[in-house]
DNA sequence: ACGCCCTGCTTACC
DNA sequence: ACTGGTAAGCAGGGCGT
């Protein structure tokens, strides 16, 4: 017997005759590749007696289970009895072990006969999850195993045999990371199958500097990191010896879920090249997940698509430390993340350049750029990834790929071993369909009167729907019938929820537990701000902020409708509570949206603010906090376009540091063009900044005067659009749906999620007609520029200021006599 | 052909 | 198909005149 040290990096199971065996691939403190299986685990599930059933009796019948089935012997391992609880109830419960997961479904059709049997549960959850839940180990974090060394043929350097724990939660450390990247000869070329252009370059990175581009037309160059092979063949085999001999820890791509590894699978079965990378020397696997898209899983090497991670969870509008970048192409998230971009080259001359053997150096170059732009992304959120492994507790593979809703469920699908509660079951494809007809009334938006506004202040409560689920006690746990001793709902279409403060529910327990970490982790940042702990602190963040969604999502196995709706009433409650409080007060409350309010500070001053805010802290329950967001200077809020009423969602405000904030406005929006967004932008700043209503006047009428006259720069005229569906799925077609069209008609790929880039050039008709492709695009029109992106974005800030958008197209002369006259 | 209203669709905010 | 609801606003679709 030995005892080995290391990190769990990937996690599965293999199949013996005597039934599955837990397989964790990992890398020792010393650094050595590791594969340990773990016998331990037998695949097991949960029978729940009617009430009054003599146990022993049933648990003796299910004990003898084994009947045949596809000629093969199924039957029951062991089972034993245990107490458990249901949504905090307790209860009675069988469990039974198995040799195979996939054994579970049958006994579980052959114990429905058995009328002493309530209720199954347990059984939808994969073997390597629940071993990874049951053992409370966390991947990525120090373990133990203490077994026996035995020989393998498996590209690791021990191979053991034993029984697996956590030992600490120290983290592995400067993982070894190997990204790639390819190129094809035809860039553009959507053509699928044996005619699909063939990859010509494997740009990539490693984490200690490695570098190389392989491809395989030669061509003169000192650049030691391109390599040349014979054929794509060699080219294929060469990536594949690298991975193997470079052994990296996980293997890094950018939309290589979506692109690369497809493309690399797609030629290498047409080259009749087996990709056998996996550590057991196994080939890849392609995982279906939710649409069209699929996952690649090298077992043992995590691989790891940082664009599916940072699309689903570092994106937009969840926290203040993440992206807000509108494109997720390598090039801005770059941008954002790193502060660098890609090589600037036309990748579409790649296909003359290849054919000709011309230019072709630059193009690897581009290619190992990008291989190791990818590669330092990965590296920058990592602490976020690592983060919430250790929330959650799966592999990082997982957890790389999951969507809020799952890292949620993971959560607390690892936290039932603490409280002994039952995981509950997904719903099935009933259930869901069921459920997604249920809706509830969410938050709450009061109207802003259109104004240019002097001395704000904003106050917002700090996590609003988390502190409610804490301070109301809210879970399926316990709401209840019993309206003595327990919390009463505000009032939902005439009904009101009870929630039994009796005991602490199982959500409301994690939930609290959650806020509280956040609350001490931000005043270690106070003191001491790392990324290890502001990822920590985001991580805490999104996965409490979710909860009021998650159980209302149809989805969800802790699904709960009634408490989402109980949530959200008591949002609502508590900001219409504020709001009048804040007027009580003396103070005018211009807008609010959810969990905060916009009050204008007037005649009072920022002292009685804080003091408001002080008493309006003093009546909150615990846990509940309302805090200042911040004092802003000025702050603009315009009416709709189509109505006389205040526009919701849309404010501009500057602060006393001069910077500007803005939310909603065409400048945070896609699908504008920038020359719109570029004067919107200084529109805000003439009369945010400076307070001069008269140069921003006379700014859009230089502007569109030179719209008019002057041929600008194309690529400010571009106007971006996300396709999200088929083409052919589309009832309407608009200009990014008939540009799409034009661009398959070119064999240029798009699908959903392609961001459409065009230009709406002159002639008659539909916009659509007029819409061109960027490079088709010779000229643009001036007219629809104007009327149809500079106006809108601006003529309500003008209304606001008293003008019309009559004024705004004035010419000079005429304008200096109105405002003269205006003004005297 | 034009104006009107409605709907599909995209993209924001929290 | 993968957390929820609330909201603005464009362009096309469809209708009547």
């Amino acid at each position: 017997m030995i005892e080995i040290k290391f990190f769990p990096i990937d996690i599965d199971y293999i199949e013996r005759e005597e039934g599955i065996i837990i397989r964790i691939f990992g890398k020792t403190i010393t650094g050595e590749k590791i594969c340990v299986l773990d016998k331990s685990f037998k695949p097991n599930f949960l029978v729940i007696p009617e009430d009054n059933t003599n146990l022993s009796e049933l648990l003796n019948q299910i004990k003898k289970i084994s009947f045949e089935f596809d000629e093969k012997i199924i039957q029951v391992l062991d089972a034993e009895l245990t107490k458990k609880k249901y949504l905090g109830k307790k209860v009675n419960a069988i469990k039974v072990f198995v040799r195979f997961t996939k054994e579970i479904k049958l006994i579980r059709e052959y114990l429905k006969a058995i009328k002493e049997i309530k209720s199954i549960e347990e059984y939808d959850i994969s073997s390597y999850k629940k071993y990874l839940i049951e053992n409370k180990i966390t991947p990525l974090s120090l373990c133990k195993v203490n077994g026996n060394i035995i020989n393998t043929s498996l590209d690791v350097d021990i191979y053991v045999k034993g029984k697996v724990s956590q030992e600490t939660d120290d983290i592995l450390e400067n993982p070894k990371v190997l990204s790639f990247d390819i190129e094809t000869s035809n860039p553009a070329s959507s053509v699928q199958g044996d005619n699909q252009p063939p990859i010509i370059m494997i740009g990539l990175a490693g984490s200690d500097g490695f570098r190389k581009c392989i491809t395989w037309k030669e061509f003169k160059t000192s650049k030691k990191e391109i390599e040349f092979v014979s054929s794509e063949v060699k080219l294929l085999k060469e990536f594949k010896n690298i991975i193997k001999s470079y052994k990296p820890d996980y293997i890094v791509g950018y939309y290589s879920d979506g692109f690369d590894w497809p493309y690399i699978k797609a030629r290498a079965d047409f080259l009749k090249i087996d990709l056998d990378i996996g550590l057991d020397k196994k080939v890849i696997k392609f995982k279906r997940r939710a649409g069209n898209t699929s996952s690649v899983k090298i077992n043992g090497i995590p691989h790891i698509d940082i664009w599916k991670f940072i699309k689903q969870i570092m994106s937009g509008d969840v926290a203040s430390g993440s992206l807000q970048t509108q494109s997720y192409s390598l090039d801005s998230v770059a941008e954002e993340i790193l502060g660098e971009n890609k090589i600037s080259l036309d990748i579409l001359d790649l296909s003359d350049a290849w054919e000709n053997n011309k230019g072709l150096e630059k193009f690897c170059l581009y290619n190992l750029k990008d291989a190791e732009l990818c590669l330092r992304i990965f590296e920058k959120i990592t602490p976020n990834i690592n983060e919430l492994v250790k929330i959650v507790s799966q592999p990082i593979y997982d957890v790389s790929k999951m969507t809020y809703g799952q890292l949620i469920e993971n959560y607390l699908m690892k936290k039932t071993v603490d409280f002994n509660e039952i995981i509950l079951k997904k719903p099935s494809f009933g259930e869901r369909k069921a459920r997604r007809y249920n809706t509830y009334t969410g938050g709450f938006v009061f109207e802003p009167k259109p104004g240019l506004y002097e001395n704000l202040a904003v106050l917002d409560f700090r996590g609003l729907h988390p502190s409610i689920i804490s301070a109301h006690n809210i879970c399926l746990s316990t709401i209840t019938d019993d309206k003595e001793n327990s919390n009463e709902s505000p009032e939902i279409d005439g009904i009101k929820f009870h929630f039994s403060y009796k005991e602490e529910g199982f959500i409301p327990q994690i939930v609290k537990e959650l806020i509280e970490r956040r609350i001490r982790i931000k005043e270690i940042i106070k003191k001491n701000e790392s990324p290890v702990l502001k990822a920590r602190s985001y991580a805490l963040k999104i996965i409490a902020a979710g909860f009021h969604g998650y159980t209302g999502y149809f989805g969800a196995r802790w699904y709960s409708i009634e408490c989402s709706a109980a949530i959200l009433a008591y949002a609502r409650f508590y900001i219409k509570k504020l709001i009048s409080k804040v007027e009580e007060f003396g103070f005018t409350v211009i807008y609010g949206d959810t969990d905060s309010v916009f009050i204008e500070i007037g005649n009072k001053n920022k002292d009685d603010i804080l003091k408001f805010l002080k008493d309006f802290n003093n009546e909150l329950p615990s846990l509940m906090e309302l805090e200042l967001e911040s004092f802003y200077e000025r702050g603009i809020f315009v009416g709709k376009k189509s109505a006389k009423t205040g526009a919701k969602k849309k404010y501009a405000l500057i602060n006393e540091n001069k910077e500007i904030k803005i939310r909603g406005f065409e400048i945070v929006r896609r699908g504008w063009s920038n020359i719109s967004k570029n004067i919107q932008r200084k529109v805000f700043e003439f009369i945010l900044k400076e307070n001069n209503v008269q140069k921003a006047l006379d700014y859009v009428r230089k502007e569109v005067n030179e719209i008019k006259n002057k041929k600008l720069n194309m690529e400010d005229m571009v106007i971006r659009t996300q396709l999200n569906k088929n083409i052919n799925d589309y009832e309407s077609i608009g200009p990014h749906v008939a540009v799409a069209k034009q661009m398959l008609k070119k064999n240029i790929k798009v699908g959903p999620g392609s961001i459409i880039q065009y230009i709406v050039t002159k002639g008659t008709g539909l916009i659509r007609d007029r819409a061109k492709l960027v490079e088709d695009a010779t000229d643009y029109d001036a007219d629809y520029y104007i009327n149809h992106q500079i106006l809108p974005s601006i003529q309500t800030i003008f209304e606001v200021l008293g003008y019309k958008k009559e004024d705004l197209l004035e010419d000079e002369d005429q304008s200096k006599l109105k405002s003269f006259v205006k003004n005297g």
